[in-house]
This record gives C-alpha cells, structure tokens and sequence, in this order.
DNA sequence: GCGACAG
DNA sequence: ATCTTGTCGC
C-alpha cells in the first residue's frame, strides 16, 4: 500500500476545477474504439472514505477480461484532496486513483471507474478525467443517474435506453440483470459507447456492477480499515 | 429563488 | 460515500 500527497497546485476552489475540466475537456479522445471486450487486461478502480480522520484509500483491481481471474492488485492511502461536489468528484478521487494505478505491477489495460465520463455538466467527470490524465482507455459504470433523464429499459439483460441531457444522448442505461435497475454507462477516453456498454456486459455475468468495481470496492475498505494516517 | 445532484 | 441486522425473495 503506497501513500500519496495531494499534488502541488491542486485546485483548492470549485471555480478552480471547473476551470481545469474546461482546460483538459480538448484532450478528450472519442473516436477510437477501445480494447476488444472479453481479451486483455481490465482494471477497476475504487474509492473508499473517512471524512472524520480525513483519510481516502483507493484500490486498482486487474482482472483477466476473459475469465475475470484477479491478475494483479494494487491500494493507496492519501489525504482527502477535495470536498464532494456534483461535478466535481475527480478532484476528490483522482490523486489516490493515479498512485494505486501506478503500484500495479503490470499494464492495467482498459480500465473501468465508479461514476460518470462525457455524462457530466461539463462533459468531463471522473473517467475521462483519468483517462486523459493516464491516457489509458477508461469508461465510468454509474449507480444512479445523476441529472440524466432515461426511460426503463426493458426487462432482460442486455437492454438499454439512451442516457439524455436535454435531447443530448451522453451515455446508456443498461440493464446488467433481468428486471434489476440498470446501470448508467459513459464513456471516459479512447472508448466507444457500444464498446463501452459490451465490456460492461462482458464484467457483470452474475451481479448488476461489474467485477472491476466490485473488487476494487472491497479492496478499498479494506484498506481503508488498516489505514492509520 | 428553490430543488436536485456521480461518490 | 457512510451510518447498519435482519429479512423478503428467487
């Protein structure tokens, strides 16, 4: 378990960070494809949090995208770097999220984050975020719609409806299990939706969250429990 | 102006 | 996110 210092020049204001998701939004890399789902390595990445001792952990979890075997794990313990904010999260998120990314011992190939990518006010959370930080292909798998509108997608699993803002399509409500709420799938970078909601059906042959983001989970508290910071 | 709002 | 046991249902 590394430990990592808030980075120097972090933004300390709400206006601040908006300025910089305005600044890095350009980077932003939306017309490749992505990895092929079900092949390589796939990497969720998590986030877990005592606002009373002012301590976050994050977990990177590497699966093999095949058969979901844990390849390879990585945490980190740090400060909490920024106040929860809609819209915002990345800041609070992201310099935990990097250094357990870079402990991995092995290339983390796509990797898959708890929140939104271009599904943002801005059209830049969390995912993509990351992803233009890292330049790694990223997507987020949300658990609520944020301030998306959607209508139910059909009952089996598989089916989907467009993710709106206003008559704008930024992402996919997916239903990852028969008649269970679906997921809120966006892009993050260097993925396509259609590649995005197939990995995410290719992470969840048994639970409504994909395996990434139930490991890295797990791990997270885990290691939030034996942080002493 | 008021309410809602990823984690 | 987090506080938290048992419990209804497939």
């Amino acid at each position: 378990m590394t430990t990592v210092r808030i980075p120097a020049g972090w933004p300390a204001t709400e206006e601040e960070a908006r300025a910089v998701q305005d600044e890095l939004r350009a980077r932003v890399v939306l017309d490749e494809p992505g990895p092929a789902p079900g092949s390589g390595h796939v990497t969720g990445v998590d986030v877990a949090y005592d606002d009373e001792h002012d301590v976050v952990a994050a977990a990177a979890v590497v699966l093999d995208a095949a058969t979901l075997d844990v390849v390879a794990e990585a945490t980190a313990v740090g400060r909490i770097s920024f106040p929860y904010v809609p819209g915002l999260l990345a800041f609070r998120e992201i310099p935990t999220v990097l250094a357990a990314l870079d402990a991995l011992p092995c290339p983390p190939g796509l990797v898959v984050c708890d929140g939104y990518g271009r599904a943002h006010p801005r059209r830049f959370g969390l995912a993509s975020h990351l992803g233009v930080l890292t330049d790694l292909p990223t997507i987020g798998v949300a658990k609520n719609p944020f301030t998306f509108t959607y209508d139910a997608p059909a009952t089996p699993r598989g089916s989907w409806t467009p993710l709106l803002a206003a008559d704008e399509e930024l992402g996919r409500a997916l239903r990852t299990r028969d008649k269970v709420k679906p997921v809120f799938v966006s892009v993050g970078h260097r993925v396509t939706l259609e590649n995005a909601c197939a990995h995410t059906l290719a992470l969840t042959p048994e639970y409504r969250l994909p395996e990434t983001t139930r490991r890295a989970d797990s791990l997270c508290r885990e290691a939030l429990k034996e942080a002493a910071l």
